[in-house]
DNA sequence: AATCCGTGGCC
DNA sequence: TGGCCAAGGAT
C-alpha cells in the first residue's frame, strides 16, 4: 500500500473507524442516518470548540428544542442565554438565523447540497461539506484543523498555514472516498482528534502509520508548520457594579455586533489599550451618578486577542435613578446571557463588596 | 487577505 | 504561569 492508493488508505480508516469510533451524542450507530438538525447543531458548536464542552450544550439544546422549528420560534435572548459560556456569540446569532430560514422557508428541511447550505448564516466550506457527508451522505471534501493537521503530516507538507490550506485541501479532496462519506469525514476528524494529536501524536497506533510520509522522515510533531501569532495587549477597563437599596444590580446588553455582540453585561468603561483607568475618569463613563468606591483585586480574563484586566468600583444607586440598563436580583443574575467573563466579574463582586 | 471573535483544558 | 489549541465564519 502506498500513498498513491487512496482507496486504500481510506478502508484503513474506515476499518479503524469502524473498530475505534468514538460515540459521540450527535451521532447514530451503524447505518442509521442522523438528523440533519442534530448534525448542523453539533457541528456549529463544534467550530473552533472541543467536545467536551460543546457535549452539554448540545444535550440542553435538543431537550429545550427538539426540533429546526421550535429553535426558529424562540426568543433570540432564550437562544443566547442557553449559548452563554461557549463563546464566539456571532455562532448564536446565526444559528437563531438560519434556524428561522430554515423552518420558514423550506419546512423545517435543510438542503441537501454544499451550494445551498454554504448559503446559511454561519455555514461555511466546513460545516457545509460536513452536513453534506454526515447528514445526507453525499461525498464532500471535509476540511477542518484536524484534516489540515493529517494532511500536513501524512504528505510531509512544511509549508506553514494558512499559506498551505489550499494544498492540503486538495490533498485531502484527493484521498476522500465516494463510500460512506460521513464516516469517512468523521473518521479523519476523529483520527487527529484522538492519535494524530497536535502534541504526542500516538504514531504506534495510527492506521496510517505505515504511509505517514511525515513519520518516515522524523518531522511529524513538527507539522503542520504554523506562522507565529502576534503578541497579545493587555488592555484595562473598570466595571461599575452599582446596588439599588433593594439589592438588585445594573446590567445592560452589549452592541448586536463585534465582541460578545448581543450578551448582558455589568457596565464598564470601554476596555483600551495601555493605559489602566484613573479614578477622576469614572463620572465619563458611569451607568448611573453615584459615588464610586474601589473594590480590592481585579478580575484578569482573555480572550482570542488581547488580555482584560479589568477592575471593579461599587456604589450605591439613588431611588429615582434611571439608568440605562436592567435592574436584577442577585438571584436571578443566571437568567440573563451572561459570557464567562462577565460571570467572573460578578463572582468577585460577590466577594469583595459584601 | 488579514482581523476579529470566547472559552477551558492542557503541559 | 502562560502560550497553545479546538469539528471556523464573517467581514
Amino acid at each position: 500500500m502506498s500513498v498513491c492508493d487512496p482507496s486504500a488508505l481510506a478502508r484503513s480508516l474506515l476499518a479503524w473507524y469502524d473498530r475505534a469510533g468514538r460515540a459521540l451524542p450527535w451521532r447514530k450507530k451503524g447505518n442509521e442516518r442522523p438528523d440533519p438538525y442534530h448534525v448542523w447543531l453539533s457541528e456549529v458548536m463544534l467550530q473552533q470548540t472541543t467536545v467536551a464542552a460543546v457535549t452539554p450544550y448540545f444535550l440542553r439544546f435538543i431537550e429545550r428544542w427538539p426540533t429546526i422549528a421550535q429553535l426558529a420560534t424562540a426568543p433570540t435572548d432564550d437562544v443566547m442565554h442557553a449559548w452563554a459560556g461557549l463563546g464566539y456569540y456571532a455562532r448564536a446569532r446565526n444559528l437563531h438565523a438560519c434556524a428561522k430560514m430554515v423552518a420558514q422557508w423550506r419546512g423545517g428541511q435543510f438542503p441537501d447540497d454544499e451550494e445551498a447550505l454554504r448559503k446559511l448564516p454561519g455555514v461555511g466550506d466546513y460545516t457545509a461539506a460536513a452536513i453534506t457527508a454526515i447528514a445526507f451522505g453525499k461525498r464532500a471534501v471535509v476540511v477542518d484543523g484536524n484534516v489540515e493537521r493529517v494532511m500536513a503530516r501524512l504528505f510531509a507538507v512544511t509549508e506553514p498555514l494558512p499559506a498551505a490550506k489550499g494544498r492540503l485541501k486538495a490533498l485531502a479532496a484527493h484521498l476522500t472516498p465516494d463510500m460512506r462519506p460521513g464516516d469517512y469525514a468523521q473518521a479523519v476528524m476523529d483520527l487527529g482528534a484522538t492519535i494524530c494529536s497536535p502534541r504526542n501524536p500516538a504514531c504506534g497506533i495510527c492506521p496510517w502509520m505505515n504511509e505517514c510520509q511525515g513519520r518516515r522522515q522524523g518531522i511529524e510533531a513538527q507539522l503542520p508548520a504554523k506562522l507565529a501569532k502576534p503578541e497579545r495587549p493587555t488592555r484595562h477597563g473598570i466595571a461599575y457594579w452599582t446596588a439599588r437599596k433593594d439589592g438588585a444590580v445594573l446590567i445592560r446588553r452589549r452592541p448586536p455586533q463585534g465582541l460578545l455582540g448581543g450578551m448582558m453585561e455589568i457596565p464598564s468603561t470601554p476596555w483600551r489599550d495601555d493605559t489602566p483607568w484613573d479614578m477622576a475618569e469614572l463620572a465619563a463613563h458611569q451607568p448611573v451618578a453615584a459615588q464610586w468606591r474601589p473594590l480590592p483585586g481585579l478580575v484578569r480574563h482573555t480572550f482570542t486577542h488581547f488580555h482584560l484586566e479589568l477592575r471593579l468600583v461599587a456604589g450605591k444607586a439613588s431611588a429615582n435613578a434611571t439608568p440605562l440598563g436592567l435592574w436584577v436580583a442577585l438571584d436571578k443574575l443566571s437568567d440573563h446571557a451572561l459570557p464567562s467573563v462577565m460571570v467572573k466579574v460578578v463572582k468577585h463582586a460577590l466577594a469583595k463588596a459584601y
